[in-house]
DNA sequence: TCATTAAGCGTTG
DNA sequence: CAACGCTTAATGA
């Protein structure tokens, strides 16, 4: 498929595509289906099979689970730079939670199909995969012990350093675009909590944060909080 | 009592 | 028009 300029830019940014022999990035990219999603849009439902690897070059991906009454708990949100859905692939059943994007978002599909050939025959794709799930396991695990520790800031703080991850998310822009509301969805505290925690992290002059936009100013900094 | 939140609403970029 | 910031009433530790 032809991809748009800000996939190719994006790609090129992205670590997995560099491990690859040439014939194989060759293969991927041109297996690979962009899709823009409307804000609100499903990227995928809950229950059906998962049939793709999703890379998010831009917008925001909402993680959750919804009941049949119409609650839904989020679980986690993807910021562009972002990769998901790899767990969903190596396990061969139906999703048990869906994503949707909270605003237009330009989204790339990696076919099952090609996400497996390459895990099957690329020995430093399996690497990179492990690692990618480490990482995102470590990310779990301190979501659920700042969740005890139980301050705001601190997980604000968490949050935001999280999407600076170089190997989750290797953006190369210090300037996340990101929404107050959206920020408090992936940390679970409400949106003027969030305003309140941004206000602190940037008197300590740990970022900077303006409209629909947060700067990180001191990135150890903020690892350091808590 | 005090902190936090959802909901509503006027303002702003 | 979406995001922000503020107010208010409800909630719960």
């Amino acid at each position: 498929m032809l991809l748009s300029q800000g996939a190719i830019n994006f790609l090129d940014r992205c670590i997995w595509p560099r491990v690859l022999t040439q014939s194989e990035r060759e293969r991927s990219i041109d297996e690979i289906v962009e899709i823009e999603y409307k804000s609100g849009d499903y990227v995928c439902r809950k229950d059906e099979i998962a049939s793709s690897w999703i890379g998010v070059v831009s917008g925001f991906l909402r993680v959750q689970d919804s009941t049949k009454d119409g609650n839904s708990i989020m679980f986690t949100g993807v910021a562009g730079g972002g990769w998901i859905g790899e767990g969903s692939l190596l396990k061969m059943e139906h999703r048990r939670y869906e994503i949707i994007a909270t605003r237009n978002a330009r989204i790339l599909h990696l076919p099952r199909s090609m996400f497996l050939w390459l895990l099957d025959n690329n020995i430093l794709f399996n690497h990179f995969i492990i690692n990618h799930l480490n990482e995102r396991l470590s990310q779990f695990i301190a979501m659920v012990k700042y969740d005890r520790l139980r301050s705001p800031v601190a997980r604000v703080a968490r949050g935001i350093s999280s999407l600076f991850h170089p190997l989750l998310y290797p953006n190369s822009d210090p300037v996340l675009h990101l929404s107050q509301e959206e920020l408090g969805w992936m940390v679970g505290v409400s949106r003027q909590r969030v305003n309140s925690a941004l206000g602190e992290l940037q008197d300590q002059g740990l970022i900077q944060f303006g409209y629909s936009t947060i700067s990180i100013i001191d990135f150890k900094g903020l690892e350091k909080i808590e």
